[in-house]
DNA sequence: AGCTCATGTGAATAGTGTTTACATGAGGCG
DNA sequence: CGCCTCATGTAAACACTATTCACATGAGCT
């Protein structure tokens, strides 16, 4: 078996020669197959495959090596955030949309990662590293906020950009939480996490006034402001209630 | 009713006499000191004063302990929200918004408790005691929201309650989670959590059609369909955009 | 009383976290 | 080239935890 890496590299003997990454990539598999509480620095080690002790020399302790994942989690998240917002672009709705499916694609797609920036109990705020990361990964969501809150159609008051950014955020966030993840242990579903949050969002952006239909209405060109404030049906489909 | 010894002291003898209850406190005191994922199972036994091997005798293992705090919680997160329902009293919308404050209360003054329920990785699915303690709780907000869904003004469609009490509860549950505690490994708000979903709910109840002011328009007596179905000022203040 | 069994103890086994002293070998220097 | 040095990994040791076992205790029943 490849207890050692047996792959292009000669064998490695004594030293290992990329441990810390290897460590990062062991870690990040094990809080993938059992949750960030359900591993411990000796299985990141063994399988790694090394010695008990050999992570010491990379990380002062386990919660450091979580603060690591955290924090790479936090940049790919800002990387995967700032491609979906693509600046806006074709128009400030759907890219908003775009962010809001990429939020929770992030969730699903890469759980080890989101869980440790979330549900790991590291603390954000005491590793400024750390907290810098998270900041600029926010900071995308807030921009998006900006644009959006720009757009707001005349005679409606214009919202804080900051508050709705963090409500988006929370249900993001909420719907990632409670039911993103397959993971047996989260509740069932009537319909899609993404579908749930994007009708969630188009829900709130209407009721900031925003026309609820998807109409570009393409901010370059704002046709008129709209003479119909509440249209026939919502953005939940065709069910009627229970 | 009395083979409980004399409610005197504590004078323990070989017997402690309601270990299961001490212990119960016990970890519900660590987890509020440490997270739950923060004291083992000797812990819990040395906090209630007794050998490592005593709680064995009353929990298979460190996860049915949690899991019957995550019940208990459930229960009292279920009577904590039913309280606050207060069946729709005085009108649905207000007891629905006190609902949401009871929702944030709750995870704020009990932190053990919800972060038991919710971050403690307990698979409630799993256990039919649990899963069943969960789905009361939830029922409370659903029944709110059906009630709340009843009283979509005339002309405009009616969203399913369902879907509404999902978004309520992810907004919620992602405020408590990601602003709700002062943990310090929390992130700062420029308001409190609770105007933060208190405008996140109103803002969302405007999307689906309801009036924006606090006017109760009691249900009982439904005075007039709305003629202005976009009001002038939002539900966040009169703060205005940067 | 005497019995019985739920409840708690102590000891034993196994695994983990963490530290410390030591081993290895890659790269710099003569 | 040979030697030195230090980053990196190992082995051993200690403390703590999880879990199970045989055994001790005493509360409540008959």
């Amino acid at each position: 078996m490849s207890w050692r890496k047996d792959h292009r590299r000669p064998e490695r003997g004594y030293h290992h020669g990329n441990l810390k990454e290897a460590l990062l990539q062991a870690a990040l598999g094990l809080i993938a197959e059992k949750g960030p509480a359900g591993f411990t620095f000796a299985d990141a080690a063994r399988s790694a495959g090394v010695s008990p002790a050999a992570p010491y020399r990379h990380f002062r302790d386990r919660d450091e090596l979580l603060a690591s994942i955290a924090q790479r989690g936090f940049e790919q998240f800002e990387a995967v955030l700032t491609k979906a917002w693509d600046d806006g672009r074709p128009d400030t709705v759907s890219a908003f949309e775009r962010v809001g499916r990429a939020y929770l694609a992030f969730a699903r797609n890469e759980p080890a990662y989101y869980s440790a920036m979330f549900e790991s109990g590291v603390p954000v705020d005491v590793n400024p590293m750390l907290s810098a990361a998270s900041e600029r990964a926010f900071a995308i969501i807030r921009a998006a906020a900006e644009r959006l809150a720009a757009l707001t159609p005349p005679g409606v008051a214009r919202p804080p950009a900051l508050m709705m950014a963090l409500h988006i955020w929370s249900m993001s966030h909420g719907i990632a939480s409670l039911f993103g993840r397959g993971d047996a242990a989260r509740r069932k579903l009537p319909m899609s996490a993404e579908d749930l949050l994007e009708a969630g969002v188009l829900i709130y952006l209407r009721g900031l006034g925003f026309p609820a239909d998807r109409k570009p209405s393409d901010e370059a060109a704002r046709p008129e402001p709209p003479s119909e404030p509440v249209p026939p049906r919502g953005p939940w489909g065709h069910k009627s209630a229970t």
